[in-house]
Order: structure tokens, then C-alpha cells, then sequence
DNA sequence: GGGAAAAATTGATGTAGATTAAGCGTGCAC
DNA sequence: GTGCACGCTTAATCTACATCAATTTTTCCC
């Protein structure tokens, strides 16, 4: 169980035993079933998830009513309202599993103790947090820059599996286009291009 | 000079008056013309830059051809192509200065130095990553759920001494819509909305 | 395994914003 | 001061994508 985050950890940092030791401890291991919630907007998010097995997705509702996704998190990728988690603060996301999913929680409270106990975790972190703004930016640049099809097919690209295990409604509005012409798409560059 | 990147560390952290000084001693003081470049796309990042005074813009040049901002610095803004300083790698951003502009800059190797020598500065750099994180997060969800008349009002309550300062082309270009586009909005809700 | 509900597809029409092109104002180099 | 490049505006046309509505396919539940 504890393989998977002990080599998400050694990506940016080395821990040893002891270490490793204090901050499982920490860990709270947690299933959610599908279309269950682990956060609902409007609340004071209590955890930051790291995804063992499983699918979530993290979304707000926009000022029309609509669901509005913004990350899809698999095996081995952090999760939380960031926002709310930090400041303590009601939170704008909801975060639902999208299949029966695995995680390991890590409370705001454990997370400043864990963060004082092993300085080596700030660090961890910050990179971390690098990379996730990193991506973010560069999807800014790609809704400023390309088409829809130009994004769909970067994110199939990124994300092979995806397609298969991600509703198609959900990644239309992971792209920020309709359901309906998301099918269009697809049906048209069979043949074509 | 040093007072006010001093108060902006002080947003996240509390540095004795030696510390600070060790800091200070890693920072370089240095001007640039308007126009002029501090990153080129293409080349290693060799810098993170403060921004004592005046304003810059962080683009990319798109496989169309066009320049597209992603970010405004103005004053008190740390600012970089963080995947090229990060990796050291080759990096796909230009960072230019729209008018007279004074930064702090910090080299990657004095960076790593100042980490492991106060670690209270990995706690800075990732809050200050989480903060910039949360707001690319926000932007993607404009993206995604906003008009462009929505988003440039989002912009100039946003930034309002912006609008001022900054040319509406390269308004335009952030908000990822064209300069003729912008126009005829700002012309439509003078009298319309 | 049959039936309801949700997801995906298909088609007709509507619209936000792009593109192209022309004219206008303004800062700045000589 | 004058010329000229460049940024801003206005207008006509075009297109990527949305909306609405109907049909088919898939999922899931007792």
C-alpha cells in the first residue's frame, strides 16, 4: 500500500526509514466509491489526497449552473482544493470519484506538523507545487493558443488511457467545449486529417 | 532597495536580520531598458527575478507565429520561465520589460545555495508556488466558463492601474482574443451594459 | 434480462469572436 | 516641425464552436 507514495516521495527528495516511518503515520488510507464526494464546494477542505488506485476528478459550477472540470487525477497524483486546504477557507471545488478510488489522506494539522518534523517534506512540496503550476500555465497558453481538436488530440496524447476510463462528457468539459461537438470531432478526423 | 522584497518575504516567513542579510548577498541589483529582454525562448533560464520596480511581460510564440502573454509582472512579483530554471533546460518563454524596469534577480546556483542554507526558504517558495498555482487554476476555469467581456472586466478590477500601463494589444494577447476584438468591446459598454 | 436513465451521436440553426482591410491618431527619430 | 512606424478603431465577412432538439446507444439497477 505504501510502495506507491514512498516512489512518489524519492521522485523529489530522499527519506529514510525513520522518516519515512513518521510521516506514514500520518497517512490516513481511505475508499471512496464512485460518484461518491471528497470535498464539496462551499466547505473548509480538510485534506490533501495523494490517488493509490482509481479516478477522480476536480470541478467547480460556473456562474450558468454548469459543471466545470478542471483536473482529472489518477494513480499517484495529488489532489486537493488548494485553496481551501491552505488558507482554511470555504473552497469554490468539488472533488468526486469518478470510479471506486484508493487514496491516502493527509490532514492540514498533520500535514504543518509533518512539515516542521521532516523540513525535507517543504521542499517535496515546493517542487511539487512547481510542476503543477508548470502545467497549469501551459494549459492557459494552449486555451489562448489552439483549437479545440488541437487540444483534444494533446490530450489524448498525454493521457492515452483517459479516453477509455473518462466519460466523454467529462473530458468536453475538462476542454471547455460542448459534449456535442466533441463527437463531432472525433467523428470527423476519422476520415479526415 | 532591499525593503521591499524584505516585506515580501515577510509575507510567509520571518527572517532574523542576519538571515536576511545572508539573502541579500545573492541578490543582483540590475536595470532594463524598456523593450529590452531578460529571457530569450529557446536558451537556459538562468534567473528568478523580483520586480523592485516597472513591469514585464512573460510570452510564448505560438506554432502560428503569434506572441501570446501569459503573465504581467509589475512591481513585487517574483517572476521566471520556472520549467527552464527549475530543469535547467531550454525553456519556451521570452520575458521582456514594457517600461524601465529594476529587478532582483537570483541565480539557479545561488538559489540551491540559500535553500540549504535557510530552509525557511523552501517554505516561501512553496507557498509562493501554491499562490501562483491557485491562480492559473483560476484562470484555466475563466477559460473555460467566461465570455471575453467577462474576462477583461475580471482583468481591469483585477489589475485596475493595468489598464494604464499596459498596451491593449497586449491586453488582448493575455485575455486571448485579438486587439481588434478588445477594441470594439471597450467602444460596445460605454453606452450598452 | 428487461426497462429506465444517462451518455453519445446527428442535424439545423445561431453567435462570439477571428480575419482582412482600410483609415485614423500619436509618439518619437531626424 | 515633419515624416513615419505603430497602435487603436471601425466595418464587412467568415468560422469555430454553442445551442436546441431528436434519435440511438450504453449503462446500470431490481
Amino acid at each position: 500500500m505504501y510502495e506507491r507514495i514512498k516512489a512518489n516521495l524519492n521522485r523529489h527528495i530522499k527519506l529514510d526509514d525513520e522518516e519515512f516511518d513518521v510521516f506514514r503515520k500520518k497517512l490516513v488510507a481511505e475508499t471512496y466509491k464512485k460518484d461518491s464526494h471528497l470535498i464539496q464546494s462551499g466547505q473548509i477542505c480538510k485534506y490533501t489526497y495523494f490517488v493509490h488506485s482509481g479516478l477522480l476528478r476536480l470541478y467547480d459550477i460556473n456562474e450558468k449552473g454548469l459543471e466545470k472540470n478542471t483536473l482529472f487525477a489518477v494513480e499517484e497524483w495529488w489532489v486537493s482544493d488548494l485553496y481551501s486546504f491552505h488558507s482554511q477557507k470555504p473552497g469554490n471545488y468539488f472533488l468526486q470519484a469518478l470510479d471506486d478510488t484508493e487514496v491516502l489522506q493527509l490532514s492540514k494539522h498533520a500535514m504543518e506538523n509533518l512539515l516542521l518534523e521532516i523540513p525535507k517534506l517543504e521542499r517535496f512540496f515546493r517542487i511539487l507545487h512547481i510542476n503543477a503550476f508548470i502545467a497549469q500555465q501551459e494549459r492557459v497558453m494552449h486555451m489562448i493558443s489552439k483549437t479545440a481538436e488541437e487540444r483534444y488530440r494533446d490530450f489524448i496524447r498525454k493521457y492515452p488511457d483517459a479516453e477509455l476510463r473518462i466519460p466523454q462528457k467529462q473530458i468536453a468539459s475538462y476542454l471547455g467545449i460542448t459534449p456535442e461537438f466533441l463527437s463531432r470531432m472525433k467523428a470527423g478526423f476519422k476520415h479526415g486529417a
